[in-house]
Parts: structure tokens; sequence; C-alpha cells
DNA sequence: AATATAATTAGACATTTATCTAAATATCTA
DNA sequence: TAGATATTTAGATAAATGTCTAATTATATT
């Protein structure tokens, strides 16, 4: 699988794109992102553990929990896909805020 | 389905992201899209008609041919998702670069 | 009008995906 | 060490996805 595929395939889904916003705020362990769902534990788990394949997030255990928080640098490859698409303006409006 | 949803989902697929890589260089019509993949016509179909559903592409038949070209505003709005997660820094390195 | 070309639609099929419940693993605490 | 808590793994299942061939639609040409 491509280096972007990965990562492109996690965010494809809402719920794994919800739990990146969530991790953007703060750190959270495995129970606090399923406490946000009205889905079962497993089924969350399985989704960290998909972004974690995708290296979008890392996990570290702190005695009985797990923690999640956001890798930003597969994030600024997905990221580099859409300035290379767009010419790199990245979505500014002015030419001066161009790379 | 939520607005970003289409996109992110037809984003997701290999081929349909090679497409748009490719309309960024030029307006392409369906069978010379389908001619730069080992792939069956109709399967290519199949990714524009998913890419236009999300209105990642705009179609427009010029007498035998159907154009594609790229839709950047709702490439922005994907854009602005991970502008938004990244605290709006879009991956520039110097402060001066943000927003 | 008949044929050729460009593209899509229809329908079938195998694979992948998202979800669930039940069971297993890891850690902490009494 | 026994029990409680946090999380993952295993296995099942329904739905979604990507691909194909065959048929259809739309346009152009002779």
């Amino acid at each position: 699988m491509s280096l972007l595929n990965m990562p492109f395939k996690a965010l494809s889904d809402p719920t794994r794109r919800k739990i990146i916003q969530m991790l953007k705020e703060k750190d959270m362990t495995a129970g606090e992102i399923a406490d946000n769902f009205s889905m079962a534990k497993p089924s969350i788990s399985h989704h960290l553990s998909i972004l974690k394949q995708a290296q979008l997030v890392i996990d570290e255990r702190k005695g009985q929990n797990i923690y999640y928080s956001l890798n930003t640098t597969v994030f600024q490859e997905v990221v580099n896909w859409f300035f290379n698409i767009k010419g790199r303006s990245g979505g500014f409006e002015n030419e001066e805020d161009k790379i």
C-alpha cells in the first residue's frame, strides 16, 4: 500500500475524522474517546487501530489506560498532497501568502 | 451524508486521487482519462461518477466527448478541514506564513 | 438511415469495511 | 491472589466498494 493510501482510507470514515478532531484538542484514553460515541467500545478500538496503522495517531500505555495522541507528521504528508494539487496555494486568498 | 463525507470517501481511492492529479494539469475527456489506467472504461466511468457526486469534478459534454475538470471549491473545503485540525498553520514553517 | 465512436448504465461478483457480542489480555487494588 | 477496570482480539455478519462484461444512450459521419 502506498504511503498516502492508508491515511486517506483512514480519514474516509466520519467516526475516525471525529476522533482526529478530538485528539486535536487534547490527548485522550481509548475509554474517553469511546464515551463520545454511541458505539460499542470494540468498534472504537478498531477505528483507533486503523488510525494507528495509518500512523495518524500514536498510542502509549499509562497504567490501565492507553493514551492516544495525534501524529502530525503523517498529517502533514496528507496536507502536502492537497497543496500539490492546488499549486501550493494552500487555499490562501492573497498571492503573498503563497510559498 | 455530511458535506465533507463524500469528498473524503471519494479521495480514499488511489485511482480517483490519480484522476484528480491528472485534472490538475489539464481538463480531459473520459476516454483520455481512461487511457491512463489499465482498467476497463466503465470502471473509470464509475470513479468519475463518484468524483462528480462528491462535487470534486465538473463534467461538460462537447460533441461526443465529455470533458472533466477540477472543481476547486469543494477541494478547498477539504483543505479547510485539515487547516482546522492543524490550528490553521497549514503546514507552513514560519509564523509569518500563518493566517 | 446505417454505422462508428464516446461514454454511461445495468447487473453480477469478490473483497473490504463497519459493526456487534463474547472472550482474552493487561494492569491495578484490596 | 482475587476481583475490578481498561482495552484489545476473535469471530460473525450485513452493507459498501471496486471491478468486470454486456447492453444502452448520445453524438457524429458517411
